[in-house]
DNA sequence: CAGATCAGACCGAACGTTCTGTCGCTAAGA
DNA sequence: TCTTAGCGACAGAACGTTCGGTCTGATCTG
């Protein structure tokens, strides 16, 4: 990606555009917006927006990978605080409910792009599928330490849990919807706890 | 809507066209085609297409409508091999299951649509909001005949589990996402109705 | 005959991208 | 200290294509 190398200072201009572009394609979704708008709205030129990002399509990816490390940013703090197997993954269902509680909240990023992308060979969707992946496989590893022999359903039940709540959650009453992923995910918990407990009793 | 009286029978043009819209709008996204494409593939000409929808718009709309009906059938499907309480939910989850892992499977259309129209104020987004409204209030309907008390929060988790088996089952394994769906359906309606059996033995 | 459909042209705006010349700033070299 | 070169950003025009929508005249069918 142009100028964007590892240890380089990104420029103002490239933290303008992406930041702007972050802000308008999560509030209105990709292909609503031209990169006409972006560029109005980030007061920069034509020519310096190309010079950062090659196409639109470059933009884009920068975007997502702007809101990946936003939400890794969000695990990481959440394993930071941990005292037992259950509490991550608490702390993490609780960052999800405050998010979704927030003002501006738009869903989940990385679902709205699946809808506007859905061609998996493009590499906006490819992108989001890391992400998932990469989500997926967080969850899992801590579902394996409160209980190893059922982590793997466990997780992808979690996940589905926020995935719903997250496409809800600005469709109807973010508290509802919040709530119901809450209990959802003590419930979870609490079932796979007993069964660590159960087998640790034998 | 132009040319939709409720008698009268839709000509041919017109199922062609919103027959074609519905799959390539489902399949690609809304914003991504444009009405060219429709019309092309539709086999009928602009001014046809212009004649029986004033605007892209009523297109779309039409669309979602059609959707709504295929869903409607659907439960209603469900809802006429009515024994028990639990099954109609659970002939509602198994048809749910299926679709995610027909062909074609592309998410929910109106999840979808919501991605790509988050303005409230369009047509587009309350008429998925009306969708939405359906179908909770048909889940809650079902559920208060498993467990009066507890319809509210069992509906909203159940939509919760849709929505999130909806959003992955073309972004992942749609065996794994299904049986996920499934599991925590069947774990939903264990535990509603353990608890109306509970009340019924007091 | 009336209504539906056809073929096809047209409109202005928006789209993403390319390009040119100018200006300002900074760092390095004389 | 001054000059120069390089880099980044600016202003703005231009490109070809696509977009959703409008319109006209001709043909077909019931």
């Amino acid at each position: 990606m142009a100028s964007d190398e590892p240890n380089a200072r990104p420029s103002e201009a490239r933290l303008k555009l992406l930041r702007t572009a972050t802000r308008i394609f999560y509030a209105e979704g990709i292909h609503a917006v031209g990169v006409d708008r972006i560029i109005a709205e980030a007061k920069v030129t034509r020519a310096t927006f190309y010079r950062h990002f090659p196409s639109k399509d470059d933009l884009i990816l920068a975007y997502l990978r702007e809101v990946h490390q936003l939400e890794r940013g969000m695990v990481d703090e959440a394993l930071a605080a941990n005292l037992s197997p259950v509490e991550p993954l608490l702390a993490i269902a609780n960052s999800i409910a405050q998010n979704i509680q927030s003002p501006g909240f738009r869903g989940c990023a990385f679902l709205n792009a699946a809808a506007e992308y859905p061609d998996t060979n493009h590499p906006v969707h490819q992108e989001l599928i890391a992400h998932r992946a990469w989500f997926l496989g967080t969850i899992t590893t801590l579902m394996a330490q409160v209980h190893e022999g059922t982590a793997d359903p466990a997780a992808r039940h979690f996940v589905m849990l926020r995935d719903g709540a997250m496409a809800a959650g600005c469709l109807s009453d973010p508290t509802l919807v919040s709530e119901t992923f809450l209990r959802g995910v003590e419930g979870l918990l609490r079932i796979n706890s007993e069964r660590q407990s159960t087998e640790s009793a034998r």
